[in-house]
DNA sequence: CGCCTAATCTGCACGAGTTGCGAACTCGCA
DNA sequence: TGCGAGTTCGCAACTCGTGCAGATTAGGCG
């Protein structure tokens, strides 16, 4: 997504209003390189302002995901966001949950244009594994149980 | 998933019982090239057995997902299960819902096992567009408004 | 073939995540 | 500075999925 005062620009434009509230998630969000849910989001934002509410932090990401400032994330749990809007993949921790941003060689060379009778407009790739920190935890086996909490970025 | 004599072995051989409610499950789930929902599994369900419970359709597929026998599709909303469990990829409609399997060629040129301090085990691939059928009916204009309600498949 | 028990089914209540709504508030143009 | 459309907030409501407990049943055994 783009930065915040882009964004307070881009938010004027559309004759909508920036206030404090969203002006913080923005800063929040552009500051990131993890794939918060919107209440991760909402605890973190609730540290610098005391009683905001969770329903103007699902509103704002909302507002920014039909502006296509960020993107949604399903990866089974809670929707996650995501403000890096260039062209990634995602690589998910089975066992921790957390998503890490990667950079595929190959992307080009997938058929996506062949498929019939579809137009394609956006492509997503998700990698499933295990994370160095978890493969660490659990040596020359696979971690089948959660070593640590599903959670995390 | 394997057809429904072979899963009434499999789940004997693991000491579970195959009830009726189950091996209508199997049916309707191999019968099917389509991504249901559990609640659209349910009412398919409901047709030929009144009565059965929303709750054991959700308690057969856990046990069919736990088995790798269905795959789970996260694309936002419910949780779609799919009885094919061959390497394929997805095409999800944006106007219609609708999710088809594809089988996209240059799949094995993603350098996924160059991802840094990371172990592979899954890689998903959804492209996401514009089915024939959609772009029929918004000639020439990206279809932005949903023509026909979000849901099926 | 009927018994017995663990496994299963069902219905309901509950919990997490997310949205609808309306009253109070505020950004920002005039 | 004043006004009004746009926002915020809090709560109720809604959806999806699961925990629980009592009733039911598959299927091994005698």
């Amino acid at each position: 997504m783009r930065n915040p005062a882009e964004l307070t620009d881009a938010f004027r434009a559309k004759g909508w209003k920036v206030t404090p509230q969203r002006q913080l998630l923005f800063r929040l969000l552009h500051d990131t390189d993890r794939h918060p849910t919107a209440d991760a989001l909402f605890v973190e934002a609730s540290g610098q302002m005391p009683g905001i509410s969770l329903r103007t932090v699902y509103q704002t990401l909302n507002d920014l995901v039909a502006m296509d400032e960020l993107h949604v994330v399903n990866i089974g749990g809670s929707t996650r966001f995501d403000p890096n809007t260039a062209a990634h993949q995602h690589a998910v921790c089975s066992a921790c949950g957390t998503i890490r941003d990667v950079y595929l060689s190959g992307v080009d060379g997938l058929g996506v244009a062949e498929v019939d009778d579809f137009h394609p407009q956006r492509t997503r790739i998700t990698v499933t594994g295990v994370c160095g920190r978890c493969a660490d935890l659990t040596p020359t086996r696979r971690p089948t149980g959660s070593h640590h909490k599903e959670n995390q970025q």
